[in-house]
DNA sequence: TGTTTAACCGACTGGTCGGTCGGTTAAACA
DNA sequence: TGTTTAACCGACCGACCAGTCGGTTAAACA
């Protein structure tokens, strides 16, 4: 049966223009008429199903990116067995991605948390689980690794998987800011070197 | 002699003003009013000396962004005659600028990029030029230091910098976002240990 | 089929904020 | 000391934009 309302729908679709739009033009950028032209509802529409701009915002961190990564995340470790490799195949994975981006505008996660994280303390809640959600996949992964024999003994997973979530952010970021993706080869394969020094040595022999 | 007008010590004013409110708030958070209130002007000064909002926020790029990069950097590296040693004190001098810092608000140069980069052409132009006047400064650092003999001859000096000027800001960003200060010193320990392996092996014998 | 309800509509509002403009005053200079 | 000019003042404007609210309509259900 076709029916002409549906609200879930509905709400998926305004959560889907926000994140564009976020992705776009940061949060404070984001025009609620933006999302209306998008989705062709009215503002009461929006307003129905979400209670001002703010909460528009949340959901975003909450419905859209936290799923986001963690379905990327869990292709990728699934598909390789090794999750250093699993990590590095994501990078070249991303810097195939956006190779060919016209305007290259970074890692969605990461702009939101520039803007908002030190302004809002909501953001900031949201987005520290979400970054907190990344990290402990790594190092779960990352231990894994270690008691399979693929990943270095004497790293330490947490400061290990935070420095990595950092430089991938932060790769992303001067990529973003040179408006440049092509660079992005380049910068993934230095990180990803880094990442073959955390190989464990017994597979040398 | 005293004079109570001063256009260039109120337009420094100004832009110091500025920088604080574009550090704290973002530039698109960044409200006139509190310009005007911290400097003690009306608007008409401020009008006087900028022409918009836009023309204030470029100015604070290039006069104030630029200037403490350079500042510090060259303190830096006039210090430490090994450009790898010298990158690294300035790392942990880093970490412990911050350490206790109650709302840490990251890198100002980074923010900006992440906020303004990708959504405005004349911020991107400004950004781009300092982020390209520190890469270049690395990179001169790291040829330095391998015709020195100090840094490993194999090394790529242009990938090398954009990477570490990459994880810099990606360490800040991920500490903003965590409002943990206290993890720059492990972070910036990892990517120390990543510069460790730069340095040229001839100093092992 | 009548009734209820939730989904959706869109004109309007109220506050915010960048920017203007006619004026005022300090400083420089003749 | 009179004149000019640039620095500065601050009331006001108008556009923008999040959010409201009284209404309308599709869908579910009795």
């Amino acid at each position: 049966m076709v029916t002409e309302r549906n609200a879930e729908q509905t709400r998926a679709r305004i959560l889907e223009a926000a994140h564009e739009e976020i992705y776009e033009s940061g949060y404070q950028g984001m025009r609620i008429e933006t999302i209306l032209q998008k989705t062709n509802l009215a503002k009461g529409a929006l307003y129905h199903h979400f209670p001002n701009k703010l909460a528009l915002g949340y959901a975003v961190v909450d419905e859209i990116l936290m799923v986001n990564f963690h379905n990327i995340w869990n292709e990728f470790i699934g598909k390789f067995p090794n999750p250093l490799t699993a990590m590095q195949e994501l990078f070249l994975w991303k810097a195939e991605c956006f190779r060919n981006e016209q305007r290259f505008k970074g890692c969605p996660l990461n702009n939101l948390n520039q803007e908002m994280a030190a302004i809002d303390q909501g953001f900031h809640e949201r987005l520290e689980k979400v970054m907190a959600s990344i990290q402990q996949a790594i190092v779960t992964a990352l231990e894994g690794g270690q008691s399979k024999g693929d990943v270095r003994q004497d790293i330490k997973p947490a400061r290990t998987a935070m420095f990595i979530m950092a430089s991938y952010q932060g790769i992303m970021g001067a990529a973003k800011c040179m408006q440049a993706p092509e660079l992005l080869g380049d910068l993934f394969g230095t990180l990803n070197d880094y990442i073959d020094t955390l190989r464990s040595p017994a597979h040398s022999f």
